[in-house]
DNA sequence: ACCTGAACACCGTTCAAGT
DNA sequence: ACCTGAACACCGTTCAAGT
């Protein structure tokens, strides 16, 4: 589909022959994760880049626009991990539950300045609306998940998003945790084998 | 408009007696909690307090310091809040994890951008050994009242750090996926007592 | 001791102009 | 269409100099 004349050896002046959008969210990626969201500067990327500074305008109206679009290639991957890693659990609610909560905390620990990005945009009416269908394509997962284990039995009763929440509360505040180094390291060598038990325990029915 | 009523009984031009330290701190609260992080700038807080902008590198070295000076006036105002709490509780292990919970998402909610800013501190070696005493000040109820829940036979066995991590992650995931406005308003509502209700089933003992 | 004023090297954003 | 170059109004940080 992309321009069917386009020389791929690359020619300095003009190298970005239509992509520089995704070059410039690539790039911001590896800046994030290497040196932190203050080093991230539209500018600097141009430099990297070597296009001009007023170059990525054309293509995010400001430095929150390409903020917002790479929350959610963050929020994509993330779904896509979990998908893949759901695919490959067992049956029972347990290993799911495992499983899911496993690759989150992966995916946190992996991208860390990047999901601290995904939770912090700013809720722009119009931004939010893309982030927030991406953010429910994982969620969406814990929910069925969760639908499944009541179904199974091996969950309580009650309506999903109360008994989700929760979950989805340990496991976000887990990897939180973990990622802004607020645990010690033996805390959390075993830490999330207990916060795995601990959620199986709050989701399971009650004794009879 | 605002000019024939200036004075106050303020002289303008060296009110900073000593307390420019302070009236910074002050102000940036402020200035976090209506603005956002994005719009903290030592020039404009010079500008606010009336001193040149070379003035707050007198009391922080950079602007990284005065962010680790408020997010350390964060944890302490937090532990005040929970102390406080904590002494108004009832004598189970559940009453005491109840007011403490909520006394902490009210802490949350109302200084969202302050704990936000709190857990993103950049670890120095230096200011984090502050920060982390000032953290721990909190967490230390939290385990305390752990403890006691073990002695009175309302909290499994288990080592402290591992009983409470789990805690600590459902109240920590819970307060940030409420300040980021990544539930909805109907799960928000009751969240709370689920999340609750959620913490103390995990903290049960094995029924025998 | 505490603060000022100027200077330096950066920003994000906008806009006429090039190709 | 896509990009450049200059311009504008901001930053944080440093440092000689004032009081």
């Amino acid at each position: 589909m992309a321009g069917t004349l386009m020389p791929m050896h690359t020619r300095p002046s003009s190298y970005h022959h239509g992509d520089l959008r995704a070059a410039l969210l690539t790039r911001a990626e590896e800046t994030l994760r290497e040196k932190g969201p203050a080093a991230l500067s539209l500018r600097e990327l141009a430099r990297d880049l070597g296009v001009s500074h007023a170059a990525p305008s054309r293509h995010f109206r400001d430095k929150q626009a390409l903020l917002d679009a790479l929350a959610l290639t963050g929020f994509e991957r993330l779904a896509v991990a979990l998908e893949g890693a759901h695919g490959r659990a067992g049956a029972s609610f347990a290993q799911r539950l495992d499983v899911i909560v496993r690759a989150y905390v992966d995916f946190a620990l992996e991208n860390a300045a990047l999901l601290d990005l995904m939770y912090s945009i700013k809720h722009d009416p119009e931004a939010s609306e893309a982030l927030r269908a991406a953010a429910e394509r994982w969620s969406a997962l814990l929910v069925s998940g969760i639908e499944e284990g009541q179904r199974q039995g091996e969950v309580r009763e009650g309506p999903l998003e109360r008994v989700g929440v929760p979950v989805f509360a340990v496991l976000h505040g887990y990897a939180g945790l973990v990622t802004a180094g607020m645990l010690p390291p033996e805390a959390a060598e075993h830490g999330l084998d207990e916060v795995i038990a601990f959620a199986l325990r709050g989701c399971a029915p009650d004794a009879v």
